[in-house]
DNA sequence: CATGAATGAGCTTTCATTCAT
DNA sequence: CATGAATGAAAGCTCATTCAT
């Protein structure tokens, strides 16, 4: 009788409807934070019922762990498929090579960790301070991706490519500089420019500020 | 009438009330992060009752917002006491006093923000992703920061003193290292080393990690 | 196709799969109680699919009212098998002749109760308190072992064999009291010592505790 | 403006509504079981919000709990008001005499346990099977009347007053008759005549049903 | 100024039941 | 005959907020 929006029973496969689930639950808690979403929210936006969501996830917690595991898993493989820094011995890059290569290696770690806005978004606004558990996932996000660029750069200085320094320090304070700016492009809602703020990542970290002589 | 320990009923002038009410609420959000804090926990710590509070903040966020309200004073006051940077005409500082000079600067905004640990906490994770409106306010505490460094990069620029740079973008990146170590520190729960991570910061500023010709 | 243990769907003349429903929902109910048992428990113990329940019981209760009705059959057959007691005229049993036809008379009424330590559990724990309607079906099975029980103490009295006594009181209340030992030993675990109980039970129903003179 | 049921908030102290908020409970779970009442049940028959059931109780279960334990209270208050059964040696009751007393120790039990027909609901059916901690604390209600039956009975059959018997088991038994008694009353809806049953159940205990010689 | 009992909107979660396959 | 993904009513519970004292 009604034309009202009954919307049909509908029926997919475990593994689509899993995945449709964590996707509208990254939407959601991107767009306003894990605590302001309810579950009827995210039901909502994936067009079941309540009952539905909890045929594939144990409690609200479960979900955002399953988003962080999801993304963790795609930059552990993204990392994973790149061949490890190798310098040939007695190399030695000119400047305009070393910014290259730096560049691009922050470009491959934004992509993977940055992929699409909602993902960033969780990553590093609406997931924080959710729930001790979950903080611990996203860490162990931040540190691999650490771990990774720390690796490159304890390469490039036993091939005495870069000057010596804390690899750790400079791993995490490099990517906590990248984050920030990404951060500052979520807040305003623009498009990250991934190639951008990979090159003038690069210049600061291969040049930093002082002049040349 | 009652011999219980009925924590007899005390009182104090409304100003004074407040600001032991704020200190209460920080030490507990810090603890526990905003969501997991309820009134009661801050009221309780207070000794005060739950009407009580509601006497001196309109609700919950009100009380984050003063808090972080008073985090950005502080800071505000801070960078207003120090003269801005003047360089001297064809001044050539010499990489040893630009490197000093930049230590010098980030211990400044840190020991502002970061002065103690809890506010470190709060600014940095049990605020975050708590409330729109509030992660508005602790981006304006970000801004303060970011506006200083700014300042002082373009002041440097002008003066020839460092290379052409997009100080809005590095002033950015840096602070966001920054806060990226201090992060770490507390994850860890020590205490956080100011001086070590300006003069790492500095360096890493000032030279990059391309190595000296 | 799938090789993994898919537990092949099994076929079952509808009478069969009916009863080993019936089974498994006895089972279940007398471990964890009507409440605590979920429709999921019964169907994955009848290693079936909780449609497949549906088709032979309209709902959950229907299930427990299925089961107190089986017991109903079992009790009322068992009854009408014996031949009712009959006292020849002028016979006058010794102590020892009434005790033992006393016992005997106990001992048939709880085996065809308590047949099994689930049915049982069933009966005096799992299905009480459970839903109005079922309570009524339970008392149901009480009723008929009361009634019957009274029946032979009228015969009883009629022939003189034991003191004037009110039949419906006393046979309400003896099963009460065996019904309260059998709860008991249910609740220890321990298996149900029927030949014990109505030797025991036999004895205080025939010669009170006050002393021979 | 409106006159419908706004209910203004009232205000108790905390012993009183505590007590309030049992006596509720006590009614609801009476009349439609544990399982079928809702604390929304409870708290619109106390004419309170549902948060303050929760002030006094940590959840439902603790609700029975609170109730069970009250009338634990009671039974065992009641029989420690009570001297022990003290028989001077040698003396031997007529059989009036021990029906006398045996009549009134089953009505100081019964008066104690089914003192009105709510508690006994509870106790014999709405709480039976609710839930496993609640089923042990009923149990501990049984187990304090047996016990003192049983006491009663040791000493009359060491004074030679009775014959030899398994006081545990005739305590036991005779409580669960006289319980199944009692619930006919409350299934009837009649008022349990506790005068009645204990004369009946007291002419059943000490005579038996053998005839006299 | 201070209190804490009272409140109820709103959330998460369960589970008997339905139905497309 | 059999299935199990989908459902949503209904329940328990939390906690920021109010208000009579």
């Amino acid at each position: 009788m009604s034309v009202l929006k009954k919307k049909r029973r509908t029926y997919l496969p475990a593994a689509e409807r899993r995945d449709q689930i964590l996707d509208c639950a990254l939407e959601a808690f991107a767009e306003a934070g894990y605590h302001a979403t309810s579950i009827a929210d995210v039901c909502s936006r994936a067009g079941i019922g309540r009952g539905t969501l909890y045929q594939y996830f144990g409690d609200k917690r479960a979900l955002l762990e399953a988003l962080a595991e999801r993304i963790t898993q795609r930059i552990v493989k993204s990392f994973s498929e790149r061949a490890r820094l190798r310098v040939p011995p007695d190399f030695k890059p000119t400047r305009e090579q070393a910014l290259q290569f730096v560049e691009q290696r922050f470009a491959e770690v934004l992509r993977a960790v940055f992929e699409d806005a909602a993902t960033a978004r969780l990553v590093l606004r609406a997931g924080r301070g959710a729930d001790g558990v979950v903080d611990g996932i996203l860490r162990r996000i931040d540190e691999a991706a650490i771990e990774r660029l720390e690796e490159e750069l304890r390469a490039a200085k036993e091939a005495g490519v870069i000057r010596p320094l804390d690899e750790h320090f400079v791993a995490r304070f490099f990517l906590g500089g990248v984050e920030k700016i990404v951060l500052a492009y979520i807040e305003d809602d623009r498009p990250i420019d991934i190639r951008a703020i990979a090159r003038e990542a690069a210049l600061l970290e291969v040049l930093g500020i002082y002049p040349d002589e």
